[in-house]
RNA sequence: GGCGCCAUCGUCUAAGGGUUAGGACGGAGCCCUCUCAAGGCUUUAAUAGGGGUUCGAAUCCCCUUGGCGCUACCA
């Protein structure tokens, strides 16, 4: 039974990192026929915020992830006291009275690093029974087997073989004196309870993971496979960070700036895994096809970003080829909603509505561009840009508009051919350039000098607007 | 400080003993063309440094340097 999980503290809001590190659990299960699991790591009862576990939820359903199994950890305290006193029963733990430090100095002891408070480790057990008895409140710390000399291993899909000595693992803390498991304990008990086949997790794990294979030994269960995945930084090299770099480290930015969730998705996936076949631009089918721990790097990524480009171009380009590729359907939704937050009415005719959407989404990048650049389309509300004003002051482009609106008004047959060839005639007759009417029609119609071919605009704009609109410019 | 991890174009990456070190984004240019995109073509740019091993090293080993992580009764 492969079963995975995807563990945040709803500490703050939900990050890309974060984000990628439930994408590649969930590619995992879905290729191999595993379970997914979503479990909130909310022992940090001071830190949670509710804003926070609706920010998480808002992202992974923006993203159109899904998972198997839901739970909150601090539903299971009870689990994890239990997982704590069984260890300490065991003789692998022991209670720890040294009041908490609450100052941030270092622990340094002469080059080596602390390992555990003094007089603690060895107290008697009779003693340390007495004090506990008698209400003095105490820390359970993790017995490292130091003596025996022995190294702590595992072997990583990602990193590969490790191994750490236990002389360089401190006694560290499995319940706190107010009853409340460390994020170590609940965590690994979780896992162990939950039957966690495979953790997947950010590489900030690696080194605790050591202790973490403690703990599994310690109670007794099967320790689970580790992969570990490189970090996503920032062009600074820093860790990414909602107070140092802002807004693009959240999910919701994303979304917001009109993105489509499966090429988000798409790019944090580029980001530290590879298909190795040079593939970017990829379906959600076709990643789940491929996905493979063999894929994942093992040096850190950085979201490439500055003031004048907030977003990473790279995701901003791939946005664009899932745009101008996708079937149509599948990104109507998404355009819908983006027009009508702009106010703009959305054709009633479907056919038409989607005919006008394929023909100018090869030139945007993101759903927002709809609702900029899109305007004309879906309003006859617009203004004329300065560059498409050049176009209708070229001389006797106005007066040619004109006539062109109507000839076109006196023939009853409609479409791009028919506009082509009255267009051209009417060229031909007056010896100017075709460009002159072609352009200056793209000026008139859309109030931009730029956009798709001039005849196509005729018939996405409708006859009857597009005959008011040239003669709108001529006056 | 201790321990661990990492190191290929500006960025994402491929090549895991033998390649002119490949692809993509971005930048520059050309073609196409009714404009703008798209597309096609060209171009720009990399194996951190130093030692080994080897006929041959981006690739294996060591050192240095740099970056990151952990070193909490945070997660």
């Amino acid at each position: 039974m492969l079963r995975v999980r995807f563990a945040p503290s709803p500490t703050g809001y939900l990050h890309i990192g974060s984000a990628r590190t439930f994408i590649f659990n969930w590619l995992y299960a879905r290729r191999n026929g595993g379970t997914m699991i979503l479990r909130l790591d909310d022992t940090d009862v001071e830190r949670n915020t509710q804003a926070s576990i609706d920010s998480i939820f808002d992202g992974l359903r923006w993203l159109d992830l899904s998972w198997d199994e839901f739970y909150r950890q601090s539903d299971r305290v009870e689990l994890h006291r239990a997982a704590a006193n069984l260890i300490l029963e065991k003789g692998l733990a022991y209670r720890d009275f040294t009041p908490a430090d609450t100052s941030l100095e270092e622990k340094v002891h002469d080059g080596q690093a602390w390992s555990g408070n003094p007089g603690q480790r060895e107290m008697p057990k009779e003693e340390s029974d007495r004090r506990a008895g008698a209400g003095e409140p105490f820390v359970i710390r993790y017995l490292v087997p130091r003596e025996t000399g022995r190294a702590v291993t595992f072997s990583d899909s990602v990193y590969g073989e490790q191994a750490k000595s236990c002389d360089d693992i401190e006694d560290f803390a499995l319940l706190r004196s107010n009853g409340m498991p460390t994020y170590h304990l609940a965590s690994c008990a979780d896992d162990a309870d939950l039957r966690i086949s495979h953790i997947i997790r950010g590489q900030d794990h690696l080194t605790n993971t050591f202790k973490h294979v403690l703990i599994f030994e310690a109670m007794g269960a099967a320790v689970p496979q580790f992969a570990h995945l490189p970090l996503l930084i920032a062009p600074d090299g820093a860790k990414l960070s909602k107070r140092k770099h802002g807004p693009v480290v959240s999910v919701t930015t994303y979304r917001d700036a009109g993105f489509l969730p499966h090429s988000y998705v798409n790019f944090l996936c580029l980001l530290g895994w590879s298909p190795k076949d040079n593939r970017e631009q990829m379906t959600r089918d076709e990643i789940i096809g491929v996905f493979r721990f063999e894929g994942i790097n093992r040096s850190n990524s950085v979201v490439n970003f500055s003031e004048e480009d907030p977003i990473d171009p790279k995701a901003l380009w791939l946005n664009s080829q899932h745009l101008r590729s996708l079937p149509v359907a599948e990104i109507l939704p998404g355009v819908t909603a983006v027009l009508q937050a702009a106010g703009l009415t959305i054709p009633e005719d479907v056919a038409h509505f989607a005919s006008v959407v394929d023909l100018i989404r090869a030139r945007y990048t993101t759903l927002l561009d709809f609702g900029v650049k899109g305007r004309p389309y879906f309003s006859d509300d617009f203004s004329i840009e300065p560059a498409a004003m050049e176009k209708l002051d070229v001389a006797g482009a106005r007066e040619l508009l004109a006539e062109l609106a109507e000839r076109l008004a006196g023939d009853p047959e409609f479409g791009e051919a028919v506009v082509e060839a009255h267009l051209r005639a009417l060229a031909t007759e007056r010896g100017v350039k075709a460009g002159v009417l072609i352009n200056g029609s793209r000026a008139a119609l859309t109030g931009q000098a730029v956009g798709p071919s001039a005849f196509h605009l005729f018939t996405a704009v409708g006859r009857e607007r597009a005959i008011a609109r040239l003669r709108a410019v001529a006056r």
